[in-house]
RNA sequence: CGCGGGGUGGAGCAGUUGGCAGCUCGUCGGGCUCAUAACCCGAAGGUCGUAAGUUCGAGUCUUACCCCCGCAACCA
């Protein structure tokens, strides 16, 4: 079996995890549920990244020490993946006592091979924020968060040699086209990181304590993307007593990252990687983000929406659907309640729920429920409509292959359309009313075979719906497999349930996007 | 002249290697009655940001310009 090595970025715990913390999760979770039911061993691995100087001003502000605020976050985020049902395979977070020690021993090596070195950070410090800027990020020459004045000043640091690698890292990209995801971002890296040439990364600080500690040099922490990064190689046991994990595997097939931490998964991972002489990652997939009507979403704007209120009142698919059918590849998404509402009303009650009812419905009324068997006589539409759904499936797959599963999902709902269409095109009441039970068998085995179908499409992202559509058709759970897409004439004796039962049902437009405004506040 | 991405019918978006401009929603008209007042068909509506260029032909390539967003290496 192959394996599938995938990971989400670990999240930073500075405040609540909103709808776009859940849209990278439950993103990596579908592509998880599609490649094992393509036969892949996945392993997913989520987790926190805990360190921090923000995290230990938050922690403050709390009254808390910054480990008693992390464990609050790391269970809250918990709660949450357990409401999404994402299936991971391991949570790390950063102040676990199997990350720190391998971060100690990594920091530990990469000086003693002298790709950590001992100099001077020099900038622009705030007093106040006890954090340093560069000269670019100043605003009219004062701190861009408080607006007050700036002083340069020196300290003791330790740097990374990123100029080493940094022709090596170049040849990699030119060898590997698409190991950054899409294209624009890679181009983005390449010119504005590579091409000018890499500077020496700062990798340890003294401002602050909430960190892992240089084991030579205890007043100095490890710089957070250092500790960060590694997290995918811990987790898997990295520099352990039992590397099992790791040499199962390592490299990572595909990190999922949102676009703003492109840069360390891009440049600064992979260098650390290569100086460790470890495998670099397949791929890094860098999505966009899920804006507001009024830009990014932000709590002075007072335009944050978060996942638990959606869940709670629409449901775990339609929110998973949402999410992953609005935001598409490359580009960031928008979320409106306007559009939630209509994704919900068009695409789930009435497209594809309302397929499901009226599907259930004809054939309690024509054939008491049920099937017999793949028709003796098929129609040349209903072998068009055969063909149509084989093109659908390969184009769900190749969508799902390259991660495109919003497009996948709408070459699904193209199915869920030419359907409805056909129950049109073959208007099953008038062939029931003119006695031809031959063609109206066929018909509503096809309708029957299609519905299975969507149901198996949309099983990785949509699980419970995916079930309650098998369920009442009754399918048997040999035919509910990825595998049997291919089959379009395996059911057999089959019998629906007598009272289909509404998958979606129709909200009150303004009503609800009233309720969902109210939940943005 | 920092880098990248956008600017396509009322709204939100697709547009692969240049070849009659598409989708969803909305509007208008029609059909059907199996179904969750759902479904299906048709119509109206676009000088594809602006200007020029390459080409038999450009939303798609080149150049200049305008507007919006993001990034610009020590916050993550």
């Amino acid at each position: 079996m192959s394996k599938f090595y995938l990971t989400t970025p670990i999240y930073y715990p500075s405040g609540k995890f909103h709808i776009g913390t859940a849209y990278t999760t439950a993103l990596a979770d579908a592509i998880k549920k599609y490649k094992q039911a393509r036969g892949y061993d996945v392993y997913l691995l989520t987790g926190m990244d805990e360190h921090g100087q923000k995290i230990q001003q938050v922690a403050e502000k709390e009254g808390k020490t910054p480990k008693e605020h992390v464990d609050a976050m790391a269970s809250e985020a918990k709660k949450l993946w357990s409401l999404m049902e994402i299936d991971y395979d391991d949570f790390i977070r950063t102040t676990d006592e199997r990350h720190e020690k391998v971060v100690e021993e990594i920091f530990d090596r990469l000086m003693e091979q002298g790709d950590i070195y001992l100099s001077e950070y020099e900038g622009w410090y705030c007093m106040p924020c006890e954090t340093y800027f560069t000269e670019t990020q100043l605003v009219d020459g004062k701190c861009p968060d408080c607006g007050r004045e700036v002083k340069k000043m020196k300290e003791e640091a330790y740097f990374f040699n990123m100029k080493k690698y940094a022709n090596r890292l170049i040849e990699f990209y030119n060898e590997n086209p698409n190991f950054i995801l899409p294209e624009s971002r890679k181009n983005e890296l390449f010119n504005n990181f590579l091409k000018p040439g890499l500077e020496d990364l700062c990798v340890s600080r003294t401002s602050f304590d909430w960190g892992v500690k240089v084991r030579k040099n205890p007043k100095h922490v490890v710089y957070v993307w250092l500790d960060a990064l590694t997290n995918y190689i811990t987790a898997l046991g990295y520099l352990s007593n039992d590397d099992s994990l790791m040499q199962k595997y390592w490299p990572a097939d595909l990190h999922i990252v949102g676009k703003d931490i492109i840069r360390f998964h891009g440049i600064y991972w992979p260098i650390f990687l290569m100086a460790l002489n470890l495998p670099l990652p397949k791929q890094i997939y860098a999505h966009g983000f899920i804006m507001m009507k009024d830009g990014k979403m932000s709590k002075s704007k007072g335009n944050v929406i978060y996942p638990e209120p959606l869940i709670e009142k629409y449901g775990l698919d339609a929110f998973k659907y949402f999410i992953l059918r609005e935001m598409s590849y490359s580009q960031d998404g928008t979320f409106t309640p306007e559009g939630f509402v209509e994704r919900f009303n068009f695409d789930l009650c009435n497209d594809l729920g309302n397929l499901l009812n009226r599907t259930i419905g004809m054939l309690n009324k024509y054939f008491n429920g049920e099937i017999k068997e793949y028709p003796q006589n098929v129609s040349a539409l209903d072998k068009e409509v055969e063909n149509f759904s084989k093109g659908i499936i390969h184009g769900v797959e190749e969508y799902m292959d390259t991660y495109h599963v919003s497009n996948a999902i709408a070459e699904t709902w193209n199915l869920i359309s030419r359907t409805n269409k056909y129950i049109d095109e073959t208007a099953p009441w008038v062939l029931y009313k003119e006695g031809k039970l031959d063609e109206l068998q066929s018909v509503m085995y096809h309708l029957v075979e299609n519905l299975r179908k969507i149901a198996i499409l949309i099983s990785p992202y949509m699980m419970h719906t995916s079930k309650k559509m098998l369920a009442q058709l009754n399918i048997p759970s040999k035919l509910q497999t990825w595998e049997t897409l291919e089959q379009y004439d395996q059911i057999k004796n089959l019998k629906v349930t007598e009272k289909p039962e509404v998958l979606f049902a129709r909200l009150d437009q303004e009503a609800e996007i009233e309720t969902i405004k109210n939940m943005m506040k």
